[in-house]
DNA sequence: ACAGCCACAGTTGTGCACAACTGTCTAGCT
DNA sequence: AGCTAGACAGTTGTGCACAACTGTGGCTGT
């Protein structure tokens, strides 16, 4: 990859791990100067990160005002929600991956992961945990469109969580998480994984339903 | 809507339609200095577009080279294909939208389109009009991100029909697709907006099974 | 005291000049 | 004749200066 295309994926995977992980709060004015000396750049690429930022609908860039993370719009992220649930079975319907030895490794470094987040539960960890085990989850199939679009939506909901949390009870969320990872592994171990997508839209959905009104 | 993001929108959706109707054909280099003089701005807003066409997979830009209509690839396209198949069907569960008059009128006047496709068959008048009916299609949910969704990948596989119909049937696929619009209206006047889809659906991936290998 | 207007600071949007890069063609050497 | 190196034309990428726009705060007139 080109290094200007490869400063640009680098960029936006950090502007938006940035906004999902709430460093940026909704309503945070991103100046594009600061940002584009904080990454040593002008800001003319700095822009192309943002441009693309907005079209995900995680900012939104006003004339003469500034470019404001984008404030989660409920309603919005209800449709959200809905589209998430049916795109998480797809992904054991749509060329669903084998599973490898690699896999399992994978799946168990998670589990262990989780036991150590169960351990001391921290709601900065647990987001980023949560984020790369749904790119783990995406992995199983081998539609990249549907991979693409499933990454899109989660990062529309990824904030979501982390502003409930307070009102939530962490450990809990933490157990039935690490939960989650081990079901996930026992299916994956006989080989199933359209089971293990069916276990991640279940999960989603007891996720929302358990979130505070 | 500001100036700008106006103009924005419709450079985008220009060009998106000249690409997707063959007029710039895979392979084309578009030259951001011609576009920049035709729609009377400078580079600068024009690459914002070309960005955002290349963020969706329309078109590639290289350093030193060019920006390029992507070709299509059909390894790719199939799975497109796939997912757009099940997004179709959720058309009819997420939030279907109930059938008011002026959604019958339009139905109807997409039959009216198609009876006079049929009369004079045309590549051109049936790319445009079906872009049209998918677009209508997606109007019947009433979940936003379905339709951005669902849009998006329609315009990927748009040019495989155009660059297929010289191997097919034209006349035959003018009356099928006649039927297919007929078949929705009698849904639609019964006001089963879940039919309507599962028929686009069906279609969709009748239209598949049909194209020369 | 209050309302309205104006100047100003701060931000994004635009245009332009130049840097960086690629493919081609030509001149010169072997 | 063939091959290599270098100049060159053409394209996208970057940086910078300025235009366009917005909100605010103060000033002035009533």
């Amino acid at each position: 990859m080109s290094s200007a295309a490869a400063r640009h994926q680098r960029l936006h995977a950090e502007l938006r791990q940035r906004i999902c992980l709430l460093d940026y709060p909704p309503g945070t004015k991103l100046s594009e100067e600061a940002l584009a000396a904080e990454f040593g750049t002008s800001r003319t690429p700095l822009r192309r990160v943002l441009a693309r930022l907005e079209d995900e609908g995680l900012v939104e860039s006003r004339h003469g005002i500034g470019t404001l993370v984008t404030d989660v719009d409920m309603a919005l992220m209800a449709q959200v929600y809905d589209l998430r649930l049916h795109l998480a079975a797809l992904v054991g319907q749509l060329d669903p991956q084998p599973v490898t030895p690699a896999r399992m490794a994978e799946i168990r470094a998670f589990v262990t992961r989780g036991e150590a987040l169960l351990a001391s539960p921290d709601p900065r960890v647990f987001a980023e945990l949560n984020s790369a085990y749904h790119d783990f989850g995406l992995s199983l199939t081998g539609n990249a469109p549907l991979r693409e679009t499933a990454a899109r939506l989660y990062y529309l909901t990824a904030r979501i969580w982390l502003t409930s949390i307070p009102r939530m009870d962490l450990a809990s969320e933490c157990a039935i998480f690490l939960g989650e990872m081990r079901e996930t592994e026992t299916a994956l171990a006989a080989g199933d994984t359209a089971a293990a997508a069916l276990i991640r839209r279940a999960h989603i959905s007891m996720s929302v339903h358990r979130m505070p009104r």
